[in-house]
DNA sequence: GGTGCCGGTTTCCTACAAGTTACCAAGTGA
DNA sequence: TCACTTGGTAACTTGTAGGAAACCGGCACC
């Protein structure tokens, strides 16, 4: 992968692997994703992403929002209703974090089968 | 975010979830990164992805050959040489990888401005 | 015989991530 | 008054990822 002129991604301070660690989040890519189409809420965010504890999901938000990922709208109705939104930058990249959806579902079935064959081969002995 | 007919990547046992979570992960992205023009020996990539121990890079680069994503050759040198390389399915993933990095290379300053504006907005209480 | 390199594996230990539970305010309805 | 909602935060506990370091075989050099 060629770098982009100033940038290592591989050294260990280079800010864009800060980015880059933050990314690697499955909640983050979840999230995101979830608010692709649409602005969301908390709880209703929590019930969608199946698995996510209020607290992850509270910290994920905040990490995003602070990033300027994600635009949190607070509205003062009945109980209080808070929307998540993307933010420009978000929408930009939740459309990379499409595509890596699109490659995990157009692909899940060849990675099970190197998974079930990489078994076969070497799992009997490491079963144990 | 659209879903492919049969799968729902939100559920929490679906086996598309499984790939994006391991696909969560800074070193896969890293390692893959790395591997992207050119096989590398375990040394190598050590060497230049910076920060990660032996261990871990060795667990990564089993889970990636494991998933059918990295091949792994073994040549009977003087001193052992196993050189990594992408598989045509690791290469297609690099892909998508790269416009994962050069997302986050391009908008890094963005995402660094938006924390600096938020840690002003908010920080002051939160810092201590 | 001792030291070094390559490519790991194993053990140990610890620090942080994350789950659980409880709690909060504010408002509404029974 | 109590219960219930939303959208959290705080305290406590547990799990586990990951770092450090030792060890391994095989060979080469001295």
């Amino acid at each position: 992968m060629r770098n982009s002129p100033g940038y290592d991604v591989y050294s260990r301070h280079c800010p864009a692997r800060l980015v880059l660690d933050r990314l690697a989040d499955k909640w983050v890519l979840l999230v995101i994703g979830r608010l692709w189409d649409q602005a969301v809420r908390f709880n209703q965010l929590r019930r969608d992403v199946d698995g996510v504890s209020q607290k992850v999901l509270s910290q994920t938000l905040k990490k995003l929002e602070r990033d300027g990922l994600v635009e949190r709208r607070v509205y003062a109705t009945v109980p209080v209703t808070v929307e998540y939104s993307l933010t420009a930058l978000g929408r930009s990249l939740a459309e990379t974090i499409e595509s890596f959806s699109h490659w995990a579902e157009r692909n899940i079935n060849a990675v099970l089968a190197a998974q079930h064959s990489y078994d076969a081969a070497n799992g009997e002995a490491a079963a144990e």
